[in-house]
DNA sequence: CGTGTAAGGAATTCTGACACG
DNA sequence: CGTGTAAGGAATTCTGACACG
């Protein structure tokens, strides 16, 4: 019932920091960096989701490995990609058993 | 694994009462009548839970069909009273087995 | 009793920029 | 490239009070 709370935008930067352990700064500049996607209230704040929050904390260790936020990004799209793939792979063979 | 999202106290007045529908001046009011109890940030901000506004909405749904404050609070003590009552008959229960 | 509102102040957040490297 | 910081302003929230009823 009603999409999971896991996905409602509805958390503060400030709260954002405290439960990723990520400075507000860095939060945004992930965000310049296209690797989370947070909503705005009215008034211009962003909201974010406890799904970011899983998010930033990957990010966060990835970027302790040395990786850079742009492979980062490249690594997510590779993702979805395969995810893409795998689909119409999944399609491809569904129509194939039809014939 | 960590307590879930649901009891995570993270969620500001303002996104509260965009959930709830109900007023600022309501939640705070209700909080006044030991309804809710929402976390502080270190500034004072009130911080709520996914769970807070489940509550709120139930309390909304009281209020709408004339109960007070006090009565909704009275029947939130029965029902904790209940459980501790059940709860005490199951370990009555449970001892008396092992005799 | 429950809620709206104006009031003044404090905490929170925002953006663009400079700095270092 | 990634992040800290000071700057000025805007949005958000807080409390105590008056009002109505």
């Amino acid at each position: 019932m009603s999409l999971d709370y896991k996905d409602k935008k509805v958390i503060s930067i400030g709260i954002m920091s405290e439960l990723t352990g990520l400075s507000e700064r860095q939060i945004r500049y992930y965000e310049e960096r296209k690797l989370v996607f947070p909503e705005r209230s009215k008034g211009g704040t962003r909201k974010f989701s406890f799904a970011d929050v899983e998010r930033l904390v990957e990010i966060a260790n990835k970027m302790e490995d040395g990786m850079q936020t742009f492979e980062i990004r490249k690594q997510e799209v590779k993702k979805s990609d395969v995810r893409d793939k795998m689909l119409r792979g999944q399609l491809n063979a569904a129509f194939k058993m039809r014939k």
